[in-house]
DNA sequence: TCAATACCTTATGTCGGACATAGCTGCAAG
DNA sequence: CTTGCAGCTATGTCCGACATAAGGTATTGA
């Protein structure tokens, strides 16, 4: 294994190392001299790193014992940085995503009906962006608009409605819902038929969003999610990058 | 300042001054040097600490400019400690504390509802043996049984029914919730009447999970939390420690 | 023989000092 | 006035050493 070049690195490729199954729960990390020496870093870098990763409860370390990786069930799955790491280094992650798809189904409509009651203009501004976005990415050669892709729009208009709630609760759990929601999406490869249903019916939450009708956010933000949650069974076992 | 023990009394000291108002976002905090005479401690106690501090959203540290506390928006009010430094250190946190209500008004119906789809056995015993506790408690010379005070049984029960929804970001969500839920709880300070009444209410909940009746679980939550907020705007001024 | 105790090993926790690096400020040359 | 260099400050990283906690082993005593 190749050396890093700081703390950042070493956490990005000790997280690596956990999520993608080389240390396994339950399993006990290299000391920390034998890490150091691994990817050519000094002993206070290499303890700032997993102090990080301690700090998360993905490890555990006990003095004269070890380091060892926790049971997944103690990780911090509300910390953006986790559900980054589960997302990118975790495979078919299927657990996890069954939870994560529950989580969202009982939320999202709740967050659209408040979203409905709170959003400003500004909000609004930022929502309709993303859908634009998304419609144009449809036609365009690479499914690409000023540079995001159309599964970036998507995440993003889910995230301005979160933000539309103005409670800092649900604004921090779209952070680490993000590369959740970013996952999900992108595992739903479709049509360009599809793609355009799918605006449709974003189009219709920002609409009940717009009116401040919260019934129809609700229903429709409930009728969205029934198209992703279909997608995702669809073809999930199919499409793993 | 007296000196810490160890890295774990530096944190606690360290975000008890941020907390109490001691560093007010924007503000610096002292160089770690200063940290280090300050408290005691040497350097890498010290920057342990803080990095805890910065991983949890609360500080940002410019390598030759200093370490400054950032804006409350940007903490992760999701990760338990912070909500725990919130409850313990800052009072008055109004602001929070109506966000987080909202977020509970929301949230609870739901996770009861999920909990009376998918609680066990067990989970209902761990939900009984809190209610019991309650009642247990109101008629008890110091309001206390087997050492736990009736606020503590009232935490355990909400606990209960979160982790009754087995899915991890519900259990998850407690966790954060528990300093919250607690500090509510022990803002809402009633007479026995409104205890016995209390515990009515939550009786109502446990029995609609144990019979899977998910409409009225949804139903006597939301009861449950009119009653927690009517309490928390009646007397929420008068006693503020 | 068995059990309680002392000793030793291991790996993390803390310490102290040193140098490297990133921002910022101010002076000076063009 | 602008640009560029020098110097300052505080964090980032490195090194070597000792303290401490947890577990295992050997010794000792009943």
């Amino acid at each position: 294994m190749a050396g890093a070049q700081n703390r950042d690195d070493l956490l990005e490729k000790l997280a690596g190392a956990i999520f993608d199954g080389t240390y396994p729960p339950g399993s006990f990390l290299p000391r920390e001299i034998d890490i150091c020496s691994t990817h050519q870093v000094s002993r206070s870098t290499a303890r700032s790193a997993l102090q990080t990763l301690v700090d998360t409860g993905i490890l555990v370390r006990i003095s004269g014992q070890g380091t060892r990786v926790r049971a997944p069930s103690e990780w911090q799955l509300l910390d953006p940085r986790v559900t980054h790491w589960l997302t990118h280094y975790t495979e078919a992650s299927a657990f996890y995503m069954d939870d994560l798809l529950r989580f969202r189904e009982s939320v999202e409509p709740f967050v659209t009906m408040e979203a409905a009651t709170h959003a400003t203009a500004e909000d609004l501004v930022a929502i309709e962006r993303a859908l634009g976005g998304m419609a144009a990415t449809i036609d365009a050669p690479d499914h690409h608009c000023q540079g995001a892709s159309h599964d970036e729009y998507d995440v993003a208009f889910h995230e301005a409605v979160y933000a539309a709630t103005h409670n800092v609760i649900w604004t921090q759990l779209s952070h680490m819902l993000k590369p959740i929601i970013h996952a999900q999406v992108a595992r739903t490869r479709r049509s360009v038929e599809a793609m355009r249903e799918s605006v449709g019916c974003h189009r219709r939450v920002m609409e009940a969003i717009r009116r401040q009708e919260r019934s129809e956010a609700c229903e429709a933000a409930r009728e969205l999610l029934s198209h992703t949650a279909e997608d995702l069974r669809d073809g999930p076992g199919a499409s793993l990058e």
